[in-house]
DNA sequence: CGCTAGGTTGAGGTACGTCAAGCTAAGTGG
DNA sequence: CCACTTAGCTTGACGTACCTCAACCTAGCG
């Protein structure tokens, strides 16, 4: 619509495998219109039928599942240069919501377009669908850290995760990056109590792995946080191949 | 190669969306090669990088994801119909392992193979895809499950989940299914302690909504257990819909 | 200046895990 | 056919990691 170019999508993707010219033109070429979102704004709320998928391109945002006792969990963080509804298309109706964890800027493109390029340039589809891969990848090693994990590991993990995929799009800077979520989020993020999470927190940060301070982490020592959090990059397929 | 007729593949689409005459004999030409696996077996090892995809067609499988520290945590229960390892092929790199939960048969056919189909069946592609986006969301309500449920509500819903699974390709008889899965491995599914799991699985028979003796399982009160589990079937995406 | 959201701390209870033992049924070798 | 073993299930005792409740503190904002 506007000329949009998806930028950190491109990186995204370009980190995993190479993409031809006509294949960014192509993703270019959609008629995307840009949103923004405030801090905790319903993106895609639960049960709806988006006929758009979305593309996260600054902010923050989480899948969330509502339970019935009132509990909230969030089910999976993205960045920018995530396709966040790509599940969307396949699936038709959303079985959880996605919401803003910061101010957001998102950029939708119709389901049909997405489709005709899918099938036009069939190894762009097949990228396109390797991040809803990749997200299965990233929610199976969350069930791994909330069944086997203690609590500071989980953390660790988290922050190694982000840490990982933010660097992909060029928001890790010195070893730092911006994470605008508040403790009560991350709580429902790794499923603990608020207090319990409160706790945690500050018991990594008295490992001295990390400096958390409002919305700033800072990563001083990163192998040791990984070893703590016993975290393997290979789920994220940070690597380029021909797919 | 045998003539193989992946059955339970077509139940498990169908039931999504309309399978047309060239997409099923598309599935059926594709150059399967059947394999036998006993209970425990490893099917595909962690950091393989399989050339074939994986169809199980009968028995029981899991994603099994090994921690450093010795614990075990199950990512994913597949059943018969199950497209196991399209995830292999969109990712290269296993980051966890596919094993027999018992006895089962699997199909393999090359990834090249399925590449080529889905390219020139564009729609049968998405179809493919779209249970890569089903088991992701199968992923999300786990993770809500050991975040925000207690430990009998969590078994209730798995019940619930591989009852609905289980049916879509006939092996659920009057409200009954085959379930070979030990205590310990329903425990490493849960995230429990062994102990714990064995207490709250007497507790959900004391509900008297089910009777779970051996391998076999009996839903007496279907209403009841779901509601017990807070369980909502529409991740599964039990619906004829165009995709 | 007061209000609010978010962070922090303390106290007390409980739902889990761990350890250890005993039970049962199926399989194995004599 | 019976000892013996083994895998799986069950039970009890005990400790602790986590939750809940309830304050209080701080920074930002109207």
């Amino acid at each position: 619509m506007e000329n949009f170019i998806p930028e950190a999508l491109f990186s995204m993707l370009e980190r995993r495998d190479e993409l031809s010219v006509a294949e960014r033109k192509a993703l270019e070429s959609l008629s995307w219109r840009l949103r923004s979102y405030g801090d905790g704004d319903e993106i895609i709320p639960e049960r709806s039928e988006p006929t758009e998928s979305c593309l996260l391109v600054e902010g923050l945002a989480a899948r969330s599942r509502q339970l019935a006792n009132g509990n909230r969990q969030l089910t999976a963080v993205h960045v920018p240069g995530d396709f966040v509804d790509l599940h969307g298309l396949l699936l038709k109706v959303m079985d959880h919501a996605v919401m803003a964890l910061a101010p957001c800027r998102m950029a939708f493109a119709p389901h049909s377009e997405v489709r005709r390029i899918a099938a036009e340039f069939p190894h762009l589809g097949r990228l396109l669908f390797m991040t809803v891969a990749i997200d299965a990848a990233i929610q199976r090693n969350w069930i791994a850290c909330m069944g086997r994990m203690d609590p500071l590991r989980h953390i660790a993990y988290l922050v190694c995760e982000v840490y990982c995929r933010l660097d992909v799009v060029g928001q890790v800077k010195d070893r730092a990056f911006d994470f605008p979520v508040t403790q009560s989020e991350v709580a429902d993020l790794v499923g603990l109590s608020i207090v319990h999470t409160n706790r945690t927190i500050q018991e990594l940060r008295a490992s001295g792995h990390v400096t958390w301070q409002g919305n700033q982490v800072i990563v001083h020592d990163w192998d040791g946080l990984a070893r703590l959090a016993d975290f393997d990059p290979t789920y994220l397929n940070l690597v380029r191949r021909p797919r």
